[in-house]
DNA sequence: CCTCGACGATCAGGAGTCGCATGCGGTCCA
DNA sequence: TGGACCGCATGCGACTCCTGATCGTCGAGG
């Protein structure tokens, strides 16, 4: 599950983002209305996490533009209590729920959680296909070419992280802080273990190697 | 059979949770309005014990937003006598039936029944089939391959969480948190034992390991 | 065009984790 | 009082994961 943070006071954004990334999603983090926009519309996240008061574009523009563009995200907005902007409004705007300023993390995490049950009630497939691969994150499944493949846990985390940014150039070290621990003290070895297993598993030509930078699912056959 | 109890006076809620569990209900609590209509809306509940004083969102509006998104669960409310809200009111808005404080615990067992049966009779099937598996939730009897099967209340109920989600992978946490009481501090194990059981009494392939992740109730033949 | 260095791939082994089976005692109900 | 059910503990077996070492490959600069 790919999250995005739509922030601009960068303590609570970078605070939100660690405590995601500790439950298991895979969370980007940008700090100006406009940049979200851009993020939203042309990344597949499952869920925007969208502050009202931002520079650039505010909250609301964001939402409207986003719904506009006929984009379906859940959006989960952040208001201040302080009555400036009013919450209806939000929803009004397409937000699918809002949060009051300041929050427990605790309450965000549920909001967050119900959001994307919500909306695999609804019938959203968590189903990820690419050329012949097809991942199933909801039962742990993979298939290539209409074979099921047997991964352990770990490859599979590791493959979900790439599928999610599937095309993109994902590095190591990213790999390293959303499939293990944040803090994780050890060797980014591990990855290329990992990868190597995937390609033996899967294709070889499935995940290229960008020498330097890291990973790229490919997403063409 | 899942209950939702939305209940701020935890005394009350704990009780009737204890005794429906005993009915062999599956039962979740939660304690504000805001919390009651997000589990209403994501999880698959067969009915919804309501109270109208709530913190955070009244009864009243919980019942009106599950309505206005199409929810048909049934829906027992219960309103204190002080008269300060209207019966009729609830119904309004949607409810099924209510109940006025105080109420005898065997009413209100009585009133869940009813309502379940009620909808039975409306045509809501409980009963699920995956494959040569028939569980029927209503009656708490399971069949695989036509003959039938005893199972105990705790059997019974692990499976039915399991049949909920068929084809997704859930956690031995998951299961924990729904089978046995929300706040249940045990070891994973006695999940590990009831799944054991399970297989022996149906079928070893019914249900797949999925290791380090949890377990899934296969649903191709 | 060759060489060298850095980066990445692969392999094997041991430690640790995870899941399963079994058995025992407690408790609730008939 | 007896039986069934439930929670818990223990031990075993298997698999996974990480580490370290070695081998391979790419690319830049001489």
């Amino acid at each position: 599950m790919r999250l995005l943070i739509v922030e601009d006071e960068k303590r609570l954004a970078l605070s939100l983002a660690k405590g995601l990334t500790a439950e298991g999603y895979a969370v980007d983090v940008v700090h100006d209305g406009r940049e979200g926009l851009d993020r939203a519309t042309t990344e597949p996240y499952d869920l925007v996490i969208l502050d009202i008061m931002l520079p650039g574009l505010n909250g609301y523009r964001v939402c409207a533009a986003l719904r506009a563009a006929g984009h379906d995200v859940p959006i989960l907005m952040l208001t201040a209590k302080d009555g400036e902007y009013d919450e209806a409004e939000g929803l009004d705007t397409g937000a699918d729920d809002y949060l009051t300023k300041p929050f427990s993390y605790v309450v965000l995490v549920a909001r967050v959680k119900a959001l994307l049950r919500r909306r695999r009630a609804a019938g959203a497939s968590p189903v990820h296909v690419h050329g012949d691969l097809k991942v199933d994150t909801a039962a742990r499944r993979v298939w290539l070419g209409g074979a099921e493949t047997e991964l352990t846990a770990k490859e599979f985390s590791v493959l979900e992280h790439l599928v999610l940014r599937a095309g993109e150039v994902v590095s190591k070290a990213d790999i390293l802080e959303h499939v293990w621990d944040f803090a994780y003290e050890g060797d980014p070895n591990i990855v290329e273990v990992y990868v190597s297993a995937l390609r033996r598993k899967l294709r070889a030509d499935l995940i290229r190697t960008v020498r330097g930078a890291g990973y790229r699912l490919e997403t063409a056959p």
